[in-house]
DNA sequence: CCTAGAATAT
DNA sequence: AATATTCTAG
């Protein structure tokens, strides 16, 4: 039981993308317009952004050949942009709505576009979370030891939101008689909480959840791991970072380049890679503030990685949990 | 004034 | 249902 958060953080950074899980692709995704509103330069002449990356599963992939027509699954989630039904296409109708905004730099002034919690997202965030510990763990500073780029606070609060009720639904269940708390497989995939859906539940399964989160009433594991990752502090928020967010995320109408870009890139017959991309890239901006954020970019716990005593590799699910 | 958290909206 | 945005309290 207690082995459990012995080791739990050991293995947090296994599940970082490396080098090789990193697909280059993010320029190549993009079109030489979105990349300059992204500041974004092409990794051929800056690879500086080794920094942390986040990668991000896209959606099943549409044909590689995506017809104009086919517009069925474009990215309702503009409600200003009242695409036509399927004529619309993108691009072509150009930015009128936003054209206003979008003057010189359509990277600036629009709205970030919805954040897709992935497994590996997630996965970081509870890691974030149970390194903080509870205490710690608000919104900002999850978010700033996530280190995500384009990662705002408000996402971080959001998910947080949600999670907390995860967490208080497993309370429930397992304060009944189930004192210990078996995230992988065990205590979250057997006992399913009633309302949650599999999509839910399994996102959540997907990362093993600390015990002492589910004990709020005992400060035990609060570990000692006052290590202060890299932090970059946003402005506010209205910014334009969101070279992360418009890469994992479907912007209204940058997604569609996205994915229309993203199309020819169709899957391996059997090798079903993803599309990791996201580079986070530095940020300058500082505003003021008392924590004591020291600004060691890159690699916090490098060397933890080899403390993982673990002679089985981890799988890197790829998904929640592969199963099913 | 800034942040966390909950509530509400899309 | 999943996130975003807004509102309120500390």
């Amino acid at each position: 039981m207690r082995e459990d958060d012995s080791n739990w953080f050991s293995r947090w950074e296994e599940e970082l993308p490396s080098p090789e899980e990193l697909m280059p692709i993010s320029q190549t995704l993009i079109t030489p317009d979105l990349a300059l509103a992204f500041d974004i330069r092409n990794p051929t002449s800056t690879a500086t952004t080794n920094t942390t990356s986040l990668l991000q599963q896209n959606q099943p992939p549409p044909p590689p050949a995506p017809p104009p027509p086919t517009a069925t699954t474009p990215s309702p989630n503009n409600p200003l942009q009242s695409s036509q039904p399927n004529s619309a296409e993108y691009a072509a109708d150009s930015a009128d709505l936003v054209s206003g905004a979008a003057g010189d730099e359509p990277a600036r002034t629009l709205k970030r576009p919805r954040l897709v919690w992935t497994p590996q997202l997630h996965k970081r965030f509870v890691d974030a979370v149970a390194h903080l510990g509870i205490k710690n763990a608000v919104p900002k500073t999850i978010m700033q030891l996530m280190s995500v780029d384009g990662l705002t606070r408000e996402n971080v609060a959001s998910h947080l939101q949600k999670y907390r009720l995860y967490l208080k639904r497993m309370q429930g269940l397992s304060s009944g008689g189930a004192g210990g708390v078996n995230g992988t497989g065990g205590g979250g995939g057997g006992g399913l909480a009633a309302g949650s859906d599999a999509a839910t539940e399994h996102l959540f399964a997907s990362s093993p959840v600390p015990a002492h989160f589910l004990h709020p009433g005992r400060p035990n594991s609060d570990h000692f791991l006052p290590f202060v990752p890299v932090a970059a502090l946003q402005h506010h928020h209205h910014q334009q970072q969101m070279a992360a967010a418009a890469a994992a995320v479907g912007h209204p109408q940058l997604q569609s380049q996205y994915h229309r870009q993203m199309g020819h890139f169709g899957q391996p017959p059997n090798g079903q890679f993803e599309h990791p991309f996201l580079a986070r890239q530095t940020q300058q901006p500082v505003h003021r503030m008392g924590a004591p954020v020291h600004n060691t970019v890159p690699g916090y716990m490098e060397d933890l990685e080899s403390a993982s005593g673990n002679g089985g590799r981890k799988v890197l699910t790829l998904f929640p949990t592969g199963d099913d």
